[in-house]
Formats: structure tokens, sequence, C-alpha cells
DNA sequence: TATCATTTTGAGACAGCTTATCAATTTCAA
DNA sequence: TTGAAATTGATAAGCTGTCTCAAAATGATA
């Protein structure tokens, strides 16, 4: 439901305010969509939306979530030879443990790692906005 | 040189015999280039070692930096649409503050965040092979 | 509400990176 | 040295994502 994402909808439109776009059906749609999610490919979405609207192209889908990444309210990530858009809403952030041998990924989060990380941010005089971190290793299945 | 890798070069005989696979001219040609790099691209090393061999195909390039991979030699990660080959061997990664205003990169290491990171990884199951940490955010100046 | 400059869309063409194909060549165990 | 098996080089093909452009939608303004 449009309702259910009131917060994240008012972060859109602000965005589209401040760079003279506009807020059409598509973007509506896509951004309930995607906010379902967790993560999402542009592709998966394609297809998870073809019955709401089969018209809907996937250039367009493309688009609005690289959209999505300007207006902060996704984040691109990508892993083998596709890109996953992450829900920055979902989680106050999103660190993975990904097993390069069979492609599980772990979520995990670590207050102290984040800490640090603004450690380091200050100590450069950066102010950080996100960030990205993962782990690629084999899980304890692959190991073996 | 060849014999400035000895260590790797048995490893990856290693891998090949048990692998039933064969030791040509191109696979240590490449090794050899691969190791002198701390990570590189397919393409990259196809324009370096053009001088060394004109008629090494790009495929098998490819093929070797991923039979590297498969030995352990090496470590494939995605950035934006192209394949970075890591070597293993090197040790110290760096992660990466970015600056979204300008794009500037620091580069930094701390150590007490990858302590953290294997401990999380312990915690899961997990044993790393690499990670990537990017920091994304303003830089002092254009935060002003 | 009607107007209309501007933005967005959909469909497919296109581009960049990587893998598959296959005949010719090379390797290496016997 | 021989020959089965693996590898190579050249290029076609595949996949993901972006660009193009005419048609449609948006929204500021009257």
């Amino acid at each position: 439901m449009a309702n259910t994402h009131v917060k994240e909808m008012q972060a859109l439109k602000e965005h589209l305010g401040k760079h003279q776009l506009k807020l059409t059906r598509q973007r509506e749609l896509i951004l309930n969509a995607f906010l379902r999610q967790e993560h999402i490919t542009a592709e998966a979405m394609y297809h998870q939306l073809a019955k709401a609207d089969p018209h809907l192209g996937l250039a367009t889908i493309y688009r609005t979530l690289n959209l999505f990444c300007d207006a902060g309210l996704a984040q691109a990530r990508h892993f083998g030879s596709q890109t996953k858009y992450d829900n920055v809403s979902h989680k106050g952030h999103h660190d993975h443990l990904i097993c390069t041998g069979c492609e599980k990924i772990v979520e995990f989060e670590n207050e102290e790692i984040e800490r640090l990380q603004e450690e380091v941010a200050t100590q450069n005089g950066f102010t950080i906005k996100t960030h990205r971190l993962e782990l690629y290793g084999l899980c304890s299945r692959c190991r073996h």
C-alpha cells in the first residue's frame, strides 16, 4: 500500500523537488515494490511488477532504481555479474557476509565496527552518509 | 622473473596436477605478470602482455585468471561493470573513504576493524578470504 | 481547468565485459 | 616418439545495463 511508506515517499518527493524531477505513476509503483524488499535486482523487479503493469519497461526500472540511489533510498551493490539494489530503510545498515562457494549471504550488524568507521572518517575530515562492508569467504559448509 | 615466485608457481602446479590440467607457456607468463600486481583487470593485463606476446588472446587471460581463482592464488572482485583480480599473496588491502561531492578517494587501514571483521566471520562460521569496506560521505571541503 | 514547456516512458538498439565455440596447436604420460 | 587430452586464439554469442527518441505524462502557470 502506498501509505505504508510515508517517510520514504517524502524523502523521494524532496529529492524530486530539488532536482526538477517529476513524480510519476511508475516511480510510485516501483518505490512501493522496492520498499517491500530487502534487496532486489532490476530483472527480478521487472518480473515481479509484470502483473501490476505489463508495459513497465526494464529501462524504467533501472532508471528508477538508480534514482533511488541518488535519493539515498537505495544502494547499489555489484555481486557476480549482477547489480543488487539494497533497501537502505529496511535496516539501519546492511553489512554482508558473502560465501563465494554457494553465494549465501548472511547479514550482520556490529556497532563497534560502525563506531570505528566514524572514527576513521572524522580523522580524515569526512562526514559519512552511508557505507558498504562486505566480507567474502567460505561458509562452514563450503569449506569442506 | 620466473624464479621470484616459486611458492605460487608450486601452488599452481599442485592445482593443475589435481585437476588434470596442463602447464602452458601462457599460464606461466600470465602468472608471473599477475604476481607483480596487487590487483588488475583482464583487459589491463591484455594490454600489458601485448609486448611480451602479441598473440596472447583476451579469452586466455580471462580463463587463466579464473583458473588462478580456483587455485586460490587470485580473488575476483566486481567493481562497477568490471572484474578486478586481486593478488591473494599480497597482504594489506586498502579500505576507502569516498567523497560523494568531489569523488576524492582516501585509502585507509584499520587493524581494529579488521580484527572485528574476523570476529564476526568466525561467529557465523565463515572463513574470510577478502573484504571490501567503503565509506561514503562528504570531505571537509565539500561539506561547506 | 486548459495550456504547454519540460520530464518521463517504453521499446528496442546499442555498448561493455565475459564466456562459449571450435579448429588448430601444445602438452605430457606411456 | 606417439597420441589422447587439454589448451589456445579468434571471434561469435550472451548478459547486464545504458542510450535513443517519438509519444505520453506531469505540473507550473494562467
